[in-house]
Parts: C-alpha cells; sequence; structure tokens
DNA sequence: CGTTCAACCTGGGCGC
DNA sequence: TGCGCCCAGGTTGAAC
C-alpha cells in the first residue's frame, strides 16, 4: 500500500522522536514468520542503542531513520506495514521495535505488518550510500523537474503507467497514485513513454506534483481493508479524493462516462476512456490492453 | 536487454 | 455457515 504520500505521512509522524536516543530496539516475538531484520536482532543492539536519532529521511517508499554515527534504519512498509508512535492496530502483527528514550516518558517505534512483506535493515553509512546511489533508485517523484521527469524515460518503450512505477527510474509513485496522476493529466496509461508529447510529459509532471502533494496534506490514502495508518494509527483521508481509482464502472467525476479497469503488468488500471482517449493516436495497438 | 510471471504473506469479499 | 477462489498499496529474481 504505502506508496510516496503515505510513507512522507508516516516520516512527518514520527518526527517528534528527532533528537531523542534509543535505549533498546529489536524484534518482538511473534507467532508469525517474523518480519525480514537484517543484521539479526543480536547484531543490533551494539550498533543503535545509545545513538541519537539525528534526522528522518525518506527514500522512495522508505522510512530512513539516521543515527547519530550516520548508521541507518530503514524501513521498507511494502504492502501493509507501517511505522507507528501509537498502539499497533492488533499486537500479533507487531514484528519490530525501537525504544527511544525522553526526559519525560519513553516513546517507541513500531514497525506493523500484517502480511509480512516489509523489512527492517539497519545500514552502516557505506552501505546506505551504496545501496541507494543513483542507478539503483531514481529520481524523487517530488523533486524532479519536467526535464527531469521526461529524462527519467528517455529511451523508454513501456506504456506510460507500468514506466512509472518502475523506482529505478523515478522513485515514490505507486499502483494507485499512477492511475490518479494520469488521470488528471488526460494521459492514457497504454501510451508508450516514447510516443509522449512534450506537451504531455509536462501535463504528467504538473498533475504528479499536485496530485502527490495534496495527498498528503490528507495523509494518504486508507482503502476499504483499512490497513494503512498514519504514526498515530490515524486513518488517511485522500481515498474520498480517488477520481478513478477502485472506481470501476462509476461515472468520471469530469464527463461521466464509466471509468474503466484493465490490467497492465499483473496490476490494475483505472482510467476513463473519454477523458484519456488516444486523440493523438499515440497506441499503436488498439487492443493489446484490453481486457 | 526487455518483459512476464510466480513468489513472498494475510485477510477481506464474493459466489456457490 | 463454510469453502474455495480472487483480489490487494510492492518488490525481487527466475524464466523466457
Amino acid at each position: 500500500m504505502p506508496e510516496l504520500p503515505e510513507v512522507e505521512t508516516m516520516c512527518r509522524g514520527i518526527a517528534p522522536l528527532v533528537g531523542r536516543k534509543i535505549v533498546a530496539a529489536g524484534r518482538l516475538p511473534c507467532q508469525r514468520r517474523p518480519i525480514a531484520v537484517t543484521p539479526g536482532p543480536a547484531g543490533w543492539k551494539s550498533r543503535v542503542v545509545g545513538q541519537k536519532i539525528d534526522r528522518i529521511d525518506r527514500v522512495g517508499k522508505r522510512v530512513v531513520i539516521v543515527l547519530s554515527n550516520q548508521e541507518r534504519i530503514v524501513f521498507e512498509p511494502r504492502m501493509t506495514g507501517l511505522v507507528l508512535m501509537a498502539e499497533p492496530p492488533s499486537i500479533e502483527h507487531l514484528r519490530f521495535h525501537v525504544d527511544v528514550s525522553t526526559r519525560k516518558e519513553p516513546l517507541q517505534l513500531r514497525f506493523w505488518d500484517r502480511r509480512g512483506l516489509g523489512s527492517v535493515r539497519l545500514y552502516s553509512a557505506q552501505e546506505f550510500e551504496s545501496a541507494f546511489q543513483s542507478g539503483k533508485i531514481g529520481p524523487d517523484a517530488l523533486a524532479v523537474s519536467p526535464a527531469q521527469l521526461k529524462e527519467c524515460f528517455a529511451g523508454c518503450r513501456q506504456s506510460i503507467k507500468p514506466a512509472l512505477l518502475d523506482q529505478k527510474r523515478l522513485a515514490g509513485v505507486g499502483n494507485l497514485y499512477a492511475s490518479e496522476l494520469l488521470f488528471s493529466a488526460g494521459v492514457h496509461p497504454a501510451i508508450r513513454c516514447h510516443r509522449l508529447t512534450d506537451k504531455q510529459w509536462k501535463a504528467i509532471h504538473k498533475t504528479m506534483l499536485k496530485v502527490l502533494r495534496t495527498a498528503i496534506r490528507y495523509e494518504g490514502s486508507t482503502l476499504g481493508d483499512g490497513t494503512y495508518r498514519n504514526a498515530l494509527n490515524k486513518a488517511g483521508g485522500y481515498q474520498n479524493k480517488h477520481r478513478v481509482y477502485n472506481r470501476e464502472g462509476l461515472p468520471c467525476p469530469v464527463c461521466t462516462t464509466p471509468i474503466q479497469r484493465f490490467v497492465q503488468t499483473q496490476r490494475a488500471t483505472f482510467y476513463c476512456p473519454n477523458c484519456q482517449a488516444d486523440a493523438l493516436g499515440q497506441l499503436e495497438e488498439p487492443t493489446s490492453w484490453e481486457s
């Protein structure tokens, strides 16, 4: 679930931890398969306890805790992981925690993950540098200029929607926001990158920033299963603003044409066949993306 | 090299 | 009520 807006909300939610000192860290006993923690919990204590939290960064869809010794704790929520300071939705899915000291009362930083596809990893400064250097992950979706955005997809012949999900090209956009931003840009999700006009790239850039920033303001999207929560275990609000995602058959908010759903590289895509029509004839294979 | 697909997991929703 | 199947915000690595 968590895409850029949700992960950004997690980062902002745990900002009160900055400047405080870690007093304990470890994987909690869990009846489920334990979350992937690298290195093993035993190796954590000597490297983490006593360190101050200098800063909290976001790298694409990951939360990065920067410690005073320059090591990094990286939370990768994947589909259902949550970074919490509040009580978790259910205790049996709580798989990792860090206790952080404070003058008044202790705070806890927890990683909760229902499906357990996420991970927690501790990196040395050097390991972090090489793991997230350019080439391994693209520039952040909120930080690119229109020209840089186009450059991210230079030479790409893939359809735009699945291409937007490629974190090596551009970091942060996921399945939900890809559909939403292409709708706002009026661009058909199956048009191949190399056929997009400069005007369309500019529209994609503009609507990408707008959609992501607005979603951050609403603290992300909590879908029907209610899994996504901010750091204080509160649901987001952007799901009420979705214009095409999960709205198959419902009227387009602009033209009332029924929203359509189809599958691209195993992921659901939602779009309006009227607002995102192939007006410029850029779809070379008109039937390949159907059904 | 690009793309396709199964796999990693849990649980909600649906049809029968 | 229950069972089986399909679906889900992401990512990886193997197989074409």
